[in-house]
DNA sequence: TTTAGCACTCGCAATTAAAGAGTGCTAACA
DNA sequence: TGTTAGCACTCTTTAATTGCGAGTGCTAAA
């Protein structure tokens, strides 16, 4: 549909603009290396680009802006593969050569390294634990009334909740059903863990007294209460050194949408491994509408764990935080894998 | 030092810039129904206060602000005692009417019902957990060589790390030595737990084989890794409102103290029962100084848990957030306390 | 001792002016 | 016919000017 030119040009107006921020203008154009048009042919093909919509401008005497379709189209076609240099490429590695033994750690690092690497606001999803299965299951009686519940996952992540045993209860009856518990769900995905408690284990345990009931119910209502996949952000203040957030207010809805938790993390997560570009109002939140999301995924062999993502303004270095999102999340790919499945661990 | 009317027009003035945030000037206070006299006179008494140091001007014909030093002057001498409305405390009281059956759970609930009334920045520091006692410690097998170890405290904290387990350690043998901790170490309070273990435990465990040996350096190291207590941060928004905040480098600063958290761990951390307010300066860190943080505690019993604190521009209600914060700091106490020492949980 | 009155100081908002960046269009050119 | 030089025009940005109002400090009178 573009010309060879119009494609040139479309290119070099948004990799200014990235860099600069500034609306860009046919002289600046035409001095480029690798352009060789006069600002005059430029101006021309400039309005033939706003025209078809790849473009906009601030005000009707001003250097041209991408518009939201222009940054789709450089996404899809026209961005320049990014190498990262040696030097980012070492801070990565530094990252993971810590000795690291714990998810959180690993999380939390990754999230730290694309924040500094790219000046933008990381945020990485935890695992949703529903795809994991159960370890083991503990209950540690704190006192006469009051206990623990610990869940231990195979990945070796631990939810835990306190809760109070009512006093009909004995101890020794909330071990036995522990041990049953345990025997019964040992391996099993917590996704399936509701379900299962409730057929083939509400069964088993009906033929006990009706004590274990009543138990039965407290256990279910400590550990299968909704627990919101975790958020981890890195770099939140980044995004203040981007002029585009000048303004108090813009800074302010974008805070309170990722203290919230819940809008973000559904706007995040996703299921392909794939890396996913969300441009503007492609998120569908007014919020986001001068945003840009990229999300990518890690996983534990064929898990996938989370989701890992940059946010930053549409005007976004998309070749560079592609690149090293794709290198972040082959990382933690491949650090979690090294804990559970073969055996070579980082000691 | 002061005369009774400089108190009167001291106070009337600071109240009056608490509320408007702007430059309060001579005419603005003779209006006010507790003072009758002229804005000559009250011009005149300025002028001496200013000369005092309790007030400042912003620029030589603008109306006065009061100082560090009429702050604090004001916090020791002139406030008034804030009576929270009604609605406050219904608030208050409703959000511990939720059924809280864990630690973090209160904390934050307390974090954000003092944002939400205050429009401040709430912080809470969690436990330092080394102030509680070991009640349990658990080592749950991951797969062949790896494995998380799981402690719980008296109060109900869990920690929990996961490592990689050395070949030349059997299964057997691990849960032979966390059965020998176990037994030796329950109760003890987690401060004297590396002491402990690096001699009574440490002599113990060599009569047996060097492998218990190896082990142990391996579980000191997964456990006793220092853990910097945990922050909880409400309303990080609500600062934005603040007409102070209308500064984008100011945000930042802040904003990334915060994130930063050792720095402000270590600002809040106090060891007195009482409420202990730090003007500007009096911080000692050069981000805060337009700012104020009042901190207060929390804990069970004589156990003194964590510190609880609001941080807002110097300009602040402190009267009001005064009264608020020791509300919030008995009621949690309560709630800790009812949950561990009586038995009348909420259930 | 208090207060009325007045000249004076600043900051702020609105207005105007000039400069500069960039466009669109026309006409000339290869 | 595609490209480019030239020029008038548009619109933003910045600085300078002005007037207004809030507030002060001082003096003199009550």
């Amino acid at each position: 549909m573009l010309t060879e030119r119009q494609l040139l040009i479309l290119q070099v107006i948004i990799d200014d603009f990235i860099q600069s921020a500034q609306p860009v203008g046919s002289r600046t154009i035409s001095k480029k290396d690798n352009v060789s048009y006069s600002s005059a042919t430029i101006r021309n093909e400039m309005a033939d680009l706003e025209e078809l919509g790849f473009l906009e401008k601030t005000h009707s005497s001003s250097g041209r802006v991408p518009s939201e379709k222009g940054y789709r189209f450089y996404v899809d076609h026209l961005m320049s593969p990014f190498n990262l240099s040696g030097q980012e490429k070492t801070f990565v590695k530094q990252a993971f050569n810590h000795q690291m033994v714990e998810f959180e750690q690993v999380v939390q690092q990754s999230a730290r390294v694309l924040s500094e690497l790219t000046n933008y606001t990381s945020i990485i999803l935890g695992p949703e634990v529903y795809e994991t299965k159960l370890k083991q299951l503990q209950i540690i009686p704190l006192s006469q009334i009051s206990a623990v519940a610990i869940l231990v996952t195979d990945t070796g992540h631990v939810e835990h909740r306190s809760f109070t045993i009512p006093v009909e209860i004995k101890p020794a009856d909330l071990e036995k059903m522990v041990n049953i518990l345990n025997e019964r769900l040992n391996g099993v995905p917590i996704i399936y863990l509701h379900h299962k408690l409730n057929t083939e284990i509400a069964e088993l345990l009906k033929k006990h007294t009706s004590e274990f009931e009543k138990a039965y119910q407290y256990l279910r209502a400590a550990l299968f209460d909704e627990q919101p996949a975790k958020l981890y952000v890195g770099g939140k203040t980044n995004i203040l050194m981007q002029p585009e957030f000048r303004d108090i207010d813009k800074v302010r809805t974008l805070y309170s949408m990722i203290e919230e938790e819940t809008e973000i993390a559904h706007l995040l997560r996703h299921n392909s491994t794939d890396i996913k570009v969300s441009i503007g109002t492609e998120n569908e939140v007014n919020a986001m509408k001068d945003l840009s999301i990229i999300t990518g995924s890690y996983s534990i062999g064929d898990t996938q764990l989370g989701t890992i993502a940059l946010l930053g303004p549409t005007r976004m270095e998309y070749s560079k935080v592609i690149s090293l999102l794709s290198l972040l999340s082959d990382r933690m790919t491949e650090t979690f894998h090294s804990w559970y499945q073969k055996g070579s661990t980082g000691e």
